[in-house]
DNA sequence: AATAATGTCAACCGCTAGTAG
DNA sequence: ACTACTAGCGGTTGACATTAT
């Protein structure tokens, strides 16, 4: 299978829509629907693909899209929902009415990465860094289950990040390397592409699987944020990948029957 | 005020899955 | 079974805006 045909075609627009472009697309869909997309272009008198027009409508046009910030409520949900779906934006978008995967995938790239960087940065406090003894199964287990049975709570450690305001007024409140050279993953001996977490990892408060392995089918340079984070999420919730399916279906069978 | 650095977000790219013929 | 095509997805890019120096 190659490329979309429309790939191919010469003299088509790209970049950015114009308002006299999206009044075609916008008449012509609520008109007629959009039924196969390679042909809404023409019909609507377009000089675009059908793919640059569906994406159009589908992150921009539609009428029953949500506009502006995330309320807490939303961005509780799309944590708790990345927690057990990973990087599954349309899966995401689909649980939050009038929010796109576009839209969501451009949220957690940007603010979720940007709070954790900070706080992987971040030197620790002397006096609130908490050596890794601290952290223990139990506590894990009662933030874990309330976290992903709840919307409710914000994991602690986004919590606050959140709650510094990105500034200098961080106060880290738990379990912070002593070390600024700390790095969360390590590389296991002989083992290419396999990295373990390391115990009192930067950002989570509580850490379930101190020492989990962590495959990410590339050297820790080449690691990317994605894979970082899905990897850190995954382990922190002691998701692995042979439980993983179970959990999602359990979790969209919660979700259908409420 | 000018420039550089950084952040945001719309749009594109390349891929896979599904489907019709 | 195979091919051609479309829909849809996630990763990435790049233009523009904002902030820092």
């Amino acid at each position: 299978m190659g490329r979309h045909s429309c790939c191919y075609k010469q003299k088509l627009r790209k970049g950015l829509w114009s308002p006299e472009e999206d009044e075609k697309l916008f008449d012509h869909i609520t008109k007629h629907g959009h039924g196969c997309w390679s042909s809404v272009a023409e019909l609507a008198g377009l000089q675009r693909c059908g793919k640059s027009c569906r994406l159009r409508w589908i992150n921009y046009l539609r009428p029953d899209l949500k506009r502006g910030t995330f309320s807490e409520e939303e961005q509780r949900l799309i944590i708790d929902l990345h927690a057990a779906l990973g990087n599954r934006w349309s899966q995401i978008a689909s649980r939050l009415p009038g929010r796109t995967d576009n839209e969501i995938k451009n949220f957690w790239n940007s603010c979720i990465k940007k709070k954790l960087r900070l706080r992987s940065e971040k030197p620790p406090d002397d006096e609130l860094a908490t050596p890794s003894s601290v952290i223990n199964n139990s506590n894990f287990d009662s933030a874990a289950s309330e976290s992903q049975s709840s919307t409710q709570n914000l994991p602690l450690w986004f919590e606050q990040i959140n709650n510094s305001n990105g500034g200098d007024t961080f106060t880290p409140t738990a379990n912070l390397p002593q070390d600024p050279s700390f790095q969360p993953f390590r590389d296991l001996e002989g083992g290419a592409g396999t990295m373990e977490l390391q115990s009192c990892a930067p950002w989570p408060a509580l850490l379930p699987n101190e020492g989990a392995e962590i495959h990410t089918g590339g050297e820790p340079e080449d690691l990317k944020w994605s894979e970082y984070l899905d990897g850190t999420i995954r382990c922190m919730y002691g998701i692995d990948k042979g439980e993983e399916q179970q959990q999602q279906q359990q979790q969209l069978n919660f979700w259908h029957r409420n």
